[in-house]
DNA sequence: ATAAGTGCTACTAAATTAGTAGCAATGGAG
DNA sequence: CTCCATTGCTACTAATTTAGTAGCACTTAT
């Protein structure tokens, strides 16, 4: 783990994360995408900036603890910034989410066939 | 929530989960692979069928406690089933990691970009 | 019969997340 | 300027989830 500012940790490539002793990329990720409601908050960024509390709202209200804990690991590695509006995916949190986007069609096929 | 079996309770359409008050499949599905190391499982799972030690092993001896908490889940969603050598994706497991699996690539870019 | 491997439960400790209250800072409106 | 609303965020406690270890019941091979 990598520390930034005060006591953010985000999964480093190469250090044993859970889901790998090796550090492979792709389990950092999963790490990191992983955590309560980070694939939540990217969705969200996806069609507009939000403010702070604009995400806690659409996120059901998520407590002000864990939003801002993810907020800081989602901008240590890279995926979301802040914007004049609040906050914005970057680039990078934008490849991603083109590539989480096609799960929101799957998710509907998926959930009749529960 | 719906239970199965014993105590096994995964997000159900329709319902408030995390990520969503009006149960958007998207965000049960966030819900249900957002949970520690489901990712990881269905990852592990693709390439061959494991056995409950197997899965332990590979997934950095992550404990049978929290293992068999997610395979309940899995199953439960449809996403894994048992199979002569194990576990197994089922078909839907297998779609799933047909959007899943671009973000191996996809975490190999970006893990170097940090 | 013995031994080894497998799936899994039980139990405790540690870490993460939920939930609530409220404060400092910013930006109008009067 | 003063009042008020909104925003971003910290503090703190409670609840839930996950980690970690031990070991039992069952099957298979020897």
């Amino acid at each position: 783990m990598v520390q930034i500012g005060g006591d953010v940790k985000i999964p480093r490539l190469g250090d044993a994360v859970r889901g790998s002793k090796t550090g492979q990329p792709i389990m950092v990720l999963f790490d990191l995408i992983g955590r309560r409601w980070a694939m939540g908050i990217l969705w969200n960024l996806s069609d507009q900036d939000c403010t702070f509390r604009e995400l806690q709202t659409r996120c059901a209200s998520l407590s002000p603890t864990v939003l801002n804990t993810r907020l800081k690991e989602l901008r240590a590695a890279g995926l979301v910034e802040k914007s004049t509006d609040g906050y914005a995916l970057t680039d990078a949190g934008r490849e991603l989410y083109i590539h989480l986007e096609p799960l929101g069609e799957w998710a509907g096929k998926w959930a009749k066939s529960l």
